[in-house]
DNA sequence: GTCTATAGTGCGATAGAC
DNA sequence: GTCTATCGCACTATAGAC
């Protein structure tokens, strides 16, 4: 994985291929592909950890709190997480969005990731429908706050980020 | 593109291909891909409708609107638009719903509407952060709400399902 | 590990519209 | 004549089957 990252900085995603970086890796094509399904997915390993981050997160929250505040809750071990990695961050981030078929997969990790969230929300007993909103509306904000996050240079600012795109979404729903 | 999906209800997506679809509509493989930009795309085109329809629909918004309530309100002739078209979404759902490739593409695609929303919301003098969260709030609504139009037998129901999805996410954000 | 099928591209040739 | 659309073919990369 580190060697699919340094050769898609070096020369490019697209212009990197599988056997490339499984020669680097010391590896042969197969076994590449027995670790990861396809090339995108090296990038997007850390997403599994994001997951159970935020999941983690939210079983701290206490049981009456809403659906919206459990799912923040599960923000607070994220911000955490990202503090140590922002320059990893920038360039993973970097790669994703000159390339649109990364862009794709990143929606459909981040969609999966509130598919997650949403049966952990109906699990804690919250309704259907609020638990799809809430999640859906919990990965917008983090969406959000992470492209801010990697505009800026401060690697302790994620929570705060998250609080602000959070007051945001409420004012902006509330009228 | 009609020669496309009868492929695909036939005999499924990744079964059908490119040269197929090709011969059925009288093309070559050539220039298929002179239309569309890959595979995927055949499946997409209608995002573009969407996309118009949606933004003339906030164009017609008062001036002093709720970023939320204009993006609410280009949603009137989006249900319009899909009252026709209850069958025609089913089937296109089932079969993006039985492919990764093809959910991915489509969340590409509403992430696209929701940057042309954005940028429409700018345009009419919103902040940009408010902006960013009312354009991803009106995508999941309409998000959520399709995937309960089709599920249901009303192809007039739309409007009304957006509603309901749109006071569930207020009373989500509330607390 | 090798081989195959398919997605997708580059480029020159061709055909018809004006 | 130019312009535009389609075609044909050779090519690469990927994914998966054997």
């Amino acid at each position: 994985m580190k060697a699919a990252i340094t050769l898609f900085e070096e020369q490019g995603y697209e212009q990197t291929t599988v056997a490339e970086i499984a020669e680097r890796a010391g590896l042969t094509k197969r076994t590449f592909f027995r670790y990861f399904s396809d090339k995108r997915e090296v990038l997007f390993r850390g997403s599994e950890e994001l997951e159970s981050v935020w999941l983690e997160g939210m079983a701290g929250a206490p049981p009456e709190a809403s659906p919206l505040a459990v799912v923040a809750a599960g923000l607070d071990p994220v911000a955490e997480l990202f503090a140590e990695r922002l320059s990893f961050a920038r360039i993973r981030a970097a790669i994703i969005a000159g390339n649109p078929e990364l862009k794709e997969r990143e929606l459909i990790k981040l969609q999966t990731l509130a598919g997650a969230i949403e049966a952990a929300l109906v699990a804690r007993g919250a309704p259907a429908n609020a638990a799809t909103l809430a999640a859906q509306a919990g990965v917008t904000v983090f969406h959000v706050t992470f492209g801010r996050w990697v505009q800026q240079d401060d690697p302790g600012a994620f929570r705060a980020l998250v609080d602000e795109s959070l007051e945001e979404l409420r004012a902006v729903t509330a009228a």
